[in-house]
DNA sequence: GTCTATAATTTGATAGAC
DNA sequence: GTCTATCAAATTATAGAC
């Protein structure tokens, strides 16, 4: 149960943001009322840490599982993982939204959001170590492709991502 | 008053976003009761689109005075645009966040924010077309601007930004 | 682990006096 | 234009039964 409401607030906090999810909209996506909901995540905060926890952790998981014997295959595959949450999953990547609500969230949160772009970041950078690559720079990769995910929504332009990935592919 | 709530809600809502802000926190802000909020704005969507309406119309008024003799100067002059709030106001594009909010958004307000981002893209459209310019594409460059703020912030590092901008200004 | 019930607060919004 | 007063709904959160 505990999962399935994680599930839940995955799909609705990547839809709508942390702030506008609430307690009773996750009890009635898994059948249960909003008091069971508190009894896995005393607090709000709580259920926020614990899925940003989870997202990076999977996150970080199919990251390291890239064969990076070829680069640019090995970059390719980097950003279709932020692809395919906008296009095939037709939601934003978590912490897109959680980035840009970032001010207001309660601090624990925050800090997790912040562990998840430093994860990607840590991952491109040794990646490029390895590889030699030299450009284009890990955060300005990461910002561009969050960059992507949002414009792209908010004008419904799936050419958006493309664009974007294609230009960070050019260099590889 | 119109203006001065107005004011106070483009800070309080490129802060935290539009889910966020509550009549009594704008009505606290400028001095008034939650009420007199609704006299300027009867629905809360009316402030959302009047606020935007009011972003985007200053912004194509700062972006049409750019010189454009020298092409680099103008970009540099683009770049410098988003790049300042994050920097000098210490906040996000306002369409940064709300375009991340975008579904949980009512569909008026919603309209505004894509009219912001085409309006960026058409600027920079003609500004390429003036000068011959292919690369980067102007949709990349709006969004890794936007995204570059959104994750520069979530991180507190600065130098997120200003990478990206580098990026951008070295093909000119 | 889930429920009912409820407390305490906040929210968007309106009525009507001044 | 602003106020007081208020409503109806939603929110986070807790107590206690089962």
């Amino acid at each position: 149960m505990r999962d399935k409401i994680l599930d839940a607030a995955q799909i609705r906090i990547a839809a709508v943001g942390y702030n506008a999810v609430s307690f009773r909209d996750l009890a009635a996506d898994v059948g249960v009322k909003s008091a069971s909901v508190h009894y896995h995540f005393p607090q709000k905060s709580d259920l926020g840490v614990a899925l940003v926890a989870r997202y990076t952790e999977r996150f970080q998981t199919a990251l390291d599982q890239i064969d990076q014997t070829d680069a640019r295959t090995a970059m390719v595959g980097f950003c279709a993982f932020y692809a395919d949450a906008l296009i095939v999953d037709q939601s934003l990547c978590l912490c897109a939204i959680l980035g840009a609500e970032t001010i207001s969230l309660p601090a624990e949160l925050r800090a997790k959001v912040e562990g998840f772009f430093d994860m990607n970041v840590a991952w491109l950078d040794q990646f490029y170590a390895r590889h030699g690559i030299k450009s284009p720079a890990p955060w300005d990769v990461v910002a561009s492709l969050e960059g992507a995910m949002i414009v792209g929504t908010a004008t419904r332009k799936n050419a958006v991502m493309e664009t974007t990935t294609a230009r960070i592919l050019a260099d590889f």
